[in-house]
DNA sequence: GGGTTTCTAATCAGTTCAAG
DNA sequence: CTTGAACTGATTAGAAACCC
């Protein structure tokens, strides 16, 4: 046994226990803003780690709360989206003194499995949590100690891979091969976690022979190192040097297998090679997707308009989580039926063409079923034609570049079509 | 988009030092 | 003593990095 510094209120007691062996509780919330003064938690949810599963934690095992919400406090559109939690599932969710009451219950039983003062509390990003976290806690257990002994594992993480582009949850979950949702929910995230902590566990003993909650500690009380300006990316550099140097479509994969990133490229040397150029800014899910691609799989294609192609198929057939620009939830995404007359915001037997990234896309696309309806190209006037399509003049294409065009288009999309019924 | 903390780069004032 | 280059340290504005 031995005493910490920092651990809040008083001193702790830090059982010289193994890292492995240590019971923990892991925990996220999400709330409706940044801070108590402003936002609520809506959702909370823990979980024990579990020594049948090395520390590990199944969705199952997570228990998961909608908390009731002060009258009159709104759920900010945009936490709706990135969440799924609607206003009426937290009016029909649980008291928040009584959820409290339950994780101290569970907090204080695992203080007693550890022999230790405090329940060691392991968050993801633990800085955003904290104060929730406390004010919770003064407002309805203050008359006793505050009872966690927090580890965040974005700290660990930071120290552990400060190269990494990103070390978000779901950026450091998928680096080390687990699959993060879209949809932001504490189940989904204190599995994640659990995977995180597990993990982190294994590196802290295999490379510093940090295997005591203890020395852990010590650790975490030095100083950083001054870490160099150098990312470095899972992606070997080999693995990118050999790439070919022609047109395609390559696939980013993450440690496990999963797709993370379907995309095309007139070269798919260069077009593989500048993502890990330090100078070129990326955008944040890029970067992202970056932390966890470890393998590369390209398939080299004739053309570029076959790897065009390809690209749509492959996309359609494997849904990345990181080709946003097409996938629903991060815009409205539309398809149509064949003769272009139905149109539905889901996949269905009859509207299977797309996605489509707007109406406007359909109604071009009308325009350009009507143009190759009878399964040729007529000769119609190329002016009326670009208006129709929506391209402004001075834009337009010359007379053989419109015909190699719809040419390329009919060859490929032309039997998908309903060629009977369509009168536009 | 909001919010906070941390990092980074730019700026500026002050210091050192060699050279004239 | 003056000058200017080179360095140092403090300050600060803005960007980045995170979360919801």
């Amino acid at each position: 046994m031995q005493y910490c510094k920092n651990s809040g209120n008083g001193r702790c007691v830090v059982p010289d226990m193994k890292l492995e062996k240590l019971v923990v509780l892991f925990l996220d919330c999400q709330t409706t803003n940044s801070n108590p003064k402003k936002g609520n938690v809506i959702e909370i949810g823990w979980a024990c780690s579990n020594f049948s599963r090395d520390n590990g934690v199944d969705a199952t095992s997570v228990n998961s709360y909608l908390l009731k919400q002060p009258v009159g406090h709104e759920i900010p559109e945009r936490i709706h989206t990135i969440t799924g939690i609607r206003r009426d599932e937290v009016d029909a969710g649980h008291e928040p003194r009584e959820v409290w009451s339950q994780l101290l219950s569970a907090a204080d039983e695992i203080a007693r499995l550890n022999r230790f003062n405090k329940c060691p509390l392991v968050i993801h990003y633990a800085k955003f949590e904290t104060p929730f976290l406390i004010h919770l806690h003064t407002k309805y257990s203050a008359a006793r100690g505050f009872p966690f002994k927090i580890i965040c594992t974005h700290v660990l993480a930071k120290r552990l891979f400060p190269e990494l582009p990103r070390r978000s949850l779901r950026a450091m979950a998928g680096y080390l091969g687990y699959s993060v949702g879209q949809a932001r929910r504490c189940r989904d995230h204190v599995v994640a976690t659990a995977f995180v902590w597990q993990a982190l566990v294994r590196v802290l003993k295999e490379r510093l022979c940090i295997t005591t909650f203890e020395k852990l500690q010590q650790w975490l009380d030095q100083p950083m190192l001054s870490t160099g300006r150098e990312r470095t990316y899972p992606m070997a550099r080999e693995t990118r040097r050999d790439v070919p140097d022609k047109p395609g479509v390559y696939r980013m994969l993450r440690s496990n297998g999963d797709v993370l990133y379907v995309g095309k490229a007139s070269s798919l040397k260069k077009r593989v090679n500048s993502y890990f150029r330090r100078s070129c800014r990326h955008p944040e899910h890029i970067l992202e997707m970056l932390s966890q691609a470890k393998q590369l799989d390209v398939t080299v294609t004739e053309s570029v308009l076959e790897a065009a192609i390809l690209e749509s198929d492959e996309i359609k057939r494997l849904s990345p989580p990181y080709n946003v620009a097409l996938s629903k939830g991060q815009r409205d995404v539309w398809y149509c039926s064949p003769n272009l007359l139905e149109f539905s915001q889901t996949l269905t037997k009859r509207c299977r063409i797309g996605p489509l990234v707007s109406q406007d896309a359909v109604a071009r696309l009308a325009v350009i079923r009507q143009v190759v309806k009878k399964g040729n190209i007529p000769d119609v006037d190329d002016a009326r034609l670009m208006a129709a399509l929506g391209i402004p003049e001075g834009y337009t294409p010359d007379h053989e570049s419109t015909r190699a065009g719809f040419a390329a288009f009919l060859e490929k999309y032309a039997q998908q079509f309903d060629t009977e019924h369509t009168e536009l």
